[in-house]
DNA sequence: AGGTGTCAAGCGTCC
DNA sequence: GGACGCTTGACACCT
């Protein structure tokens, strides 16, 4: 089981999610941009190495723009080696790699523009992946997306346009569950449809579900990764206490943490925490997980 | 230097 | 039908 955290270290003092407003766009400020992200992302790396944090997911504004048609300039040739010494990086360490687009990225959306804008930022996505020469197990997730009114149509038309996407955005995708309209049945019944990998969320399942059980949950969605894609994803948060639902904890709290563990050592997912305090949680539980094998 | 309104993109909810 | 929350970070302009 490999144990991450999402987007930024909060102790090195730098940013892999440097951006600019699209009003200061120019090939200067991009690749000046896309550089300092780059060399953050592998010191966050080395950092996440030495401290025994196998997972990582990089967040979407590594190229700023990339997929927006103001940027006409080929940021991927221009940083090739860059992208590829990462992907070294990350592979000479056994470590896992993901992306997750935000809340724009619909690719059941019932506007065509929307969907297009979707699929490119999905291949930006794939193509950052692809630059790292990673294998199948590095992901990028999303969810299934808005119902528009009529949730089985939604449904319906996910795997409808999941179809249309190119070769290798497909094979990075994976779904998610989420907390309010398509939960892990959902997932599921995507999953049949087209082979798409689930990544379960237990927050989310938390607040969604058909009764099943966290242990029952995991399983199931554990069932939809082929060898290849690697093990099972599990985003891991808890609702901060006292406060908005929905909200994310501020710290990891050990003993809970402690008995997901009991029930996902089974199917031994990879973990990403989802929470405020970012490398010191992971860090905390990876000691939780090393107390528990020893 | 520090504070704060705003930022490409959309959905769902609430009024 | 319009404003806001989502979840959050970072920019960029303001004082």
């Amino acid at each position: 089981m490999r144990i991450g955290y999402p987007c930024i270290n909060r102790r090195i003092g730098c940013t892999p999610n440097s951006t600019f407003r699209l009003a200061n766009y120019s090939p200067q400020r991009l690749v000046e941009t896309i550089r300092g992200n780059l060399e953050c992302l592998q010191r966050t790396l080395a950092f996440n190495a030495e401290h025994g944090v196998l997972f990582f997911r990089i967040g979407s504004s590594l190229v700023p723009f990339a997929s927006h048609p103001v940027c006409d300039y080929d940021w991927a040739d221009h940083f090739r080696s860059e992208f590829s010494r990462i992907g070294r990086f990350a592979g000479d360490h056994g470590m896992r790699l993901s992306m997750h687009p935000d809340q724009f990225v619909l690719i059941n959306a019932l506007d065509p523009d929307i969907i297009a804008r979707s699929a490119a930022e999905l291949v930006y996505h794939a193509q950052v992946l692809d630059l790292m020469e990673l294998d199948r197990a590095a992901r990028v997730q999303i969810h299934i997306g808005g119902a528009y009114g009529d949730r089985p149509a939604a449904l319906d038309r996910f795997c409808e346009n999941y179809q249309r996407l190119s070769e290798p955005v497909r094979r990075r995708l994976a779904i998610e569950n989420d907390e309010r309209l398509f939960g892990l049945s959902d997932c599921l019944t995507v999953h049949r449809r087209t082979g798409v990998p689930i990544v379960f969320d237990r927050f989310h399942h938390e607040c969604l579900n058909a009764g099943e059980s966290v242990r029952e949950a995991l399983r199931l969605a554990a069932a939809t990764w082929q060898a290849e894609d690697g093990p099972l994803m599990v985003d891991y948060s808890t609702q901060a206490a006292g406060q908005r639902a929905g909200r994310h904890s501020e710290h990891l709290d050990p003993e809970a943490f402690e008995a997901f563990l009991a029930e996902a050592v089974e199917v031994d997912p990879d973990v990403m925490l989802e929470i405020k305090d970012k490398e010191a949680s992971a860090i905390e539980a990876v000691a939780v997980l090393k107390a528990l094998e020893a």
